[in-house]
DNA sequence: TAATAAAGTTAGTTTAGACTAACTAATAAT
DNA sequence: ATTATTAGTTAGTCTAAACTAACTTTATTA
């Protein structure tokens, strides 16, 4: 059976909620929700998946990634962040611009273009948003992220990765002036919303503890 | 309706064998046949093709591209050409191997993307192949050309483009050193045949008819 | 001009992957 | 412990795009 666009899709989303869970298990609805795809379509392709041999899973119970199925996974991320570097250091494409396209290229089938893409952009080892481009032969260290909202009155850290789900947050923290690396610094926390005031570039900027949530640093 | 990858496919085969044509009218086996797809699957399309309003046709008729379904073809077309161009040029891609992948990549949908690749390549205005890429308004200039095995002994010519659907053709030209732009003169020709002795580069070579067919150039 | 060949169409099937509606199992709350 | 809620499954339908087999038109040639 052939791996599919779809298939790829399916992979690639279990690998990510799984990165995000405990156990490294995964929901029906969880993973249907992520895609937007319903429950009962899920349902048919994830028997389908085991059938291939890419998932482990019983009626009723949790899905949970193969080796085999995780090795697909992880070269589709590869492909995809590699492609975002491209876009972004070679095309000119904003933060908000890489994700969409870089979603259709992920899936273009040759080993070679993925590797001399790698070369063309020096071996890069982190995309446009900061998450971790894993090398060719599927390994990639995890990085140490957490979000600014749990950081405390008076920290200082590097800005290291931003969640690349929403182009709106993704337009407002490069309209701020905000870039990946920088220090930030944490002047208040107010805790009845949550928000906080930081200042970064000798600047001063309040930020919403949504944003907060999604803007990922850590201490140095 | 959405212009989905197939029927990207079936149009640029159309403008493909339109141009072959003397009368700009394909044939729906004639279609058939070059995308290696059923008649009948075919024929089906076809209708859908005509509700898209890309094309005219009859019931038993020939089929003819609308200006709609032209302009959509050119664009599959440049998309191709300048994909291949990067693959060939700053993806260490070979002769042989670009039409592969480039076939995969014609179908991203970025005009962005694709006007950032031509200003990365310097806008350039023919493929490895040799074949002209159209510009962003989708005009382009038709090239002469002609088969080598149309030229008369003692002819001197620019071997300006060549067949890319042979990959075997295609290692065998770039094997015997023969590139895009050579001086190409014709020493001999056997009626019998039709293969021919050739000079360039200081080489001589002996090439079979069919070889000869699928080399352009023109007269210097 | 009639017979044959070639070209094109129609009908009916298949597969992938989506959907809704209705059902069942597992978990949480009273 | 029973009920209510949430999670997951099954059955049946839909669409796109392919297929084969059988049929119809158009073109060719004796």
């Amino acid at each position: 059976m052939e791996i599919t666009i779809n298939i790829e899709h399916y992979l690639k989303a279990l690998f990510q909620l799984k990165n995000k869970s405990v156990d490294g298990k995964v929901g029906m609805n969880q993973l249907a929700d992520y895609l937007s795809i319903s429950p009962a379509s899920t349902s048919n392709m994830v028997r389908k998946l085991r059938e291939m041999e890419f998932v482990h899973f019983k009626k009723y119970g949790k899905i949970e990634l193969t080796n085999k199925g995780e090795k697909i996974a992880i070269k589709v991320i590869r492909k995809h962040r590699l492609w975002e570097t491209f876009l972004y250091e070679q095309m000119k494409f904003t933060w908000d611009e890489v994700h969409e396209v870089a979603h259709q290229l992920e899936h273009i089938k040759s080993e070679k273009l993925i590797n001399e893409l790698d070369r063309l952009l020096a071996y890069p080892t982190v995309d446009p948003h900061g998450d971790i481009i894993p090398d060719k032969n599927g390994n990639f260290i995890k990085q140490s992220k957490t979000p600014l909202s749990q950081f405390k009155e008076g920290d200082i850290c590097k800005f290291v990765a931003v969640n690349h789900h929403s182009n709106q947050l993704l337009k407002y923290i490069s309209q701020i002036g905000l870039n990946l690396g920088c220090h930030i610094k944490i002047l208040e926390i107010r805790q009845f919303d949550g928000s906080m005031l930081i200042s970064f570039k000798k600047t001063k900027e309040n930020i919403s503890q949504k944003i907060a949530e999604n803007i990922f640093a850590e201490l140095i």
